[in-house]
DNA sequence: TTGACATGCAACCAAATAGTTGCATAATAG
DNA sequence: CTATTATGCAACTATTTGGTTGCATGTCAA
C-alpha cells in the first residue's frame, strides 16, 4: 500500500506547490530563499507548501549551516503512477510508448 | 498544454472522489442512485463530487430517462501522466543521484 | 393520471486551506 | 562581538471545500 497517497494527491492539487516541484526539477538541491525568488507569495507561504511537499514526501531536505537544501523526490510519484494511474492507464500507456518507438524506428528508415 | 491540468488534480486530490473513479472503473455506466450505495453520505454530496470529476473530464455522463450513467474516461489521467508526471520519471535516476551525493557530502563532516 | 422514483438546485454550515504579519532563533561574515 | 542572513514558529484572516437539508423538476409504471 502507498504510505500516504492521500497526502501526495493533496500536495499535488496546488498549483503553486506543481511550480515549486517544477523548479526543483529545473535545480534540484535550492534553499528556501532560493525557492522564494520568482514566486509571487511570501517566504512563510512558501515554507508552509515545502513542508506539505515534505510531508509527502515529494521533497526531501538536508540542512547545511543556516541553510535548507531542498531535493525532489520522485519516487512518491511513481509510486502514484504504478500502484493507481497505472492501473486505469497501464495499457494504453503502453500502447503509446510502442507506437511512438515504433514511429521512432520508422523515422531512422 | 492540458486544458484543465489543475481541475484534473484537484479532482483526484479528495480520496471519495477517487473512490468514485475506483467504483467506475470496476463497473462502468453507473446510475447516481447506484454510486450512492456503498458511500457514507449523503447523494447530494456524492452529486456535488461527480460535477467535479465531470468538469475535469474524469467522467463523462449520459442521460437514459430519469437516470444518469456516469463513465469513467482516461484520457485526462494519461495527459497528467504522459506531460507531468512523466518529466520528473525521466529524471528519476539522475534525482536519485544528486541526492546521494548530497547525503554523502554530508557524511564528510 | 397519479404516485413513486431519479435527479437537480439553492441556501446554509463547519472545517480545511492558502495566505498574511510579527517576532524568535540560529549561523555566518566583518 | 555584532550585524546580517536564513530559517522557524505562532496567531490571525479570507476563501475554498465538503458536507448537510429542503424543496423542485422530470420520468416512468400502475
Amino acid at each position: 500500500m502507498i504510505a500516504d497517497e492521500d497526502k501526495v494527491f493533496k500536495a499535488l492539487a496546488d498549483v503553486s506547490r506543481r511550480k515549486l516541484l517544477d523548479r526543483l526539477h529545473k535545480k534540484n538541491g535550492l534553499t528556501l530563499n532560493q525557492l522564494c525568488e520568482k514566486h509571487d507569495m511570501s517566504r512563510q507561504a512558501v515554507t508552509k507548501h515545502l513542508i506539505l511537499l515534505e510531508a509527502a514526501k515529494l521533497v526531501v531536505t538536508q540542512r547545511r549551516g543556516r541553510e535548507k537544501l531542498h531535493y525532489i523526490n520522485p519516487v512518491p510519484i511513481n509510486e502514484i503512477y504504478m500502484r493507481w494511474i497505472g492501473k486505469f492507464e497501464q495499457e494504453r500507456v503502453h500502447a503509446l510508448h510502442n507506437l511512438k518507438l515504433a514511429l521512432k524506428e520508422n523515422d531512422h528508415e
